[in-house]
DNA sequence: GTTGCGATGCGCT
DNA sequence: GCGCATCGCAACA
């Protein structure tokens, strides 16, 4: 905990940069806390695969905001995603946080998706939000915030180590931009999300 | 291990 | 209306 500022100022670099270095950073949620293994990277205004492609919007506009703070959506009818947002605060651009190991508050996770293996638990970044009991109600918290606000925890972020082996690939499930190789996973980690390579075209 | 498909509702055009 | 940064389950290898 060195600190919020050192949070805020990684995650305002270039958003290329900052993906793999989340890697390896805790994301916790009360009791629950979750190692990420796999991030995906959007970029600015021009990424046809972001959600700040075609403008601000109500629901994208946390992507507008300052680095550092979690913008969640929903999507699919009934799934929660969330992202770090990152870069310059003019630019849009955020890191997808696609899958990670349960590392403490096993068992409230395991009770939050019921019939699912430890290994699963966050395993996809619907399941991580589930996991880890994010809902759009946390679609704008600051994660380097020194404060907790009243009413409940808020998620916040730790960096960890560099982390050396990172392989990289392309993005998962987009229409647009599917060729841009802006997702980062830890080498040999089975915890990242299945990848379902050629998918319809 | 893989592939295929339906569920489901909000945000956007 | 349509499409979706998905999941879970069923069927198959």
């Amino acid at each position: 905990m060195t600190g919020c500022t050192d949070l805020r100022e990684v995650l305002a670099g270039p958003v290329l940069e900052v993906a793999p270095r989340l890697l390896g950073a805790v994301l916790r949620h009360g009791d629950v806390a979750v190692r990420l293994t796999e991030v995906e990277a959007y970029d600015g205004p021009d990424d046809p695969g972001s959600h700040a492609y075609r403008g601000r919007t109500r629901r994208n506009a946390t992507m507008f905001g300052p680095a550092g703070h979690l913008y969640c959506y929903f999507t699919y009818g009934m799934h929660v995603c969330c992202n770090v947002v990152c870069g310059p605060e003019d630019r849009p651009s955020a890191v997808l946080v696609r899958a990670g190991e349960v590392v403490d508050g096993l068992e409230l996770a395991r009770s939050r998706r019921p019939g699912s293996s430890d290994r699963d638990l966050a395993r996809g970044p619907a399941r991580l939000c589930r996991a880890l009991g994010i809902d759009l109600t946390h679609d704008g918290v600051d994660l380097a915030a020194s404060r907790q606000p009243a009413g409940g925890p808020a998620p916040t972020l730790t960096l960890g180590e560099r982390v050396e082996a990172v392989s990289t690939g392309p993005r998962v499930g987009l229409r647009g931009a599917p060729d841009r190789p802006w997702r980062f996973w830890m080498t040999g980690e089975r915890s990242v999300s299945a990848y379902r390579p050629a998918k319809r075209l």
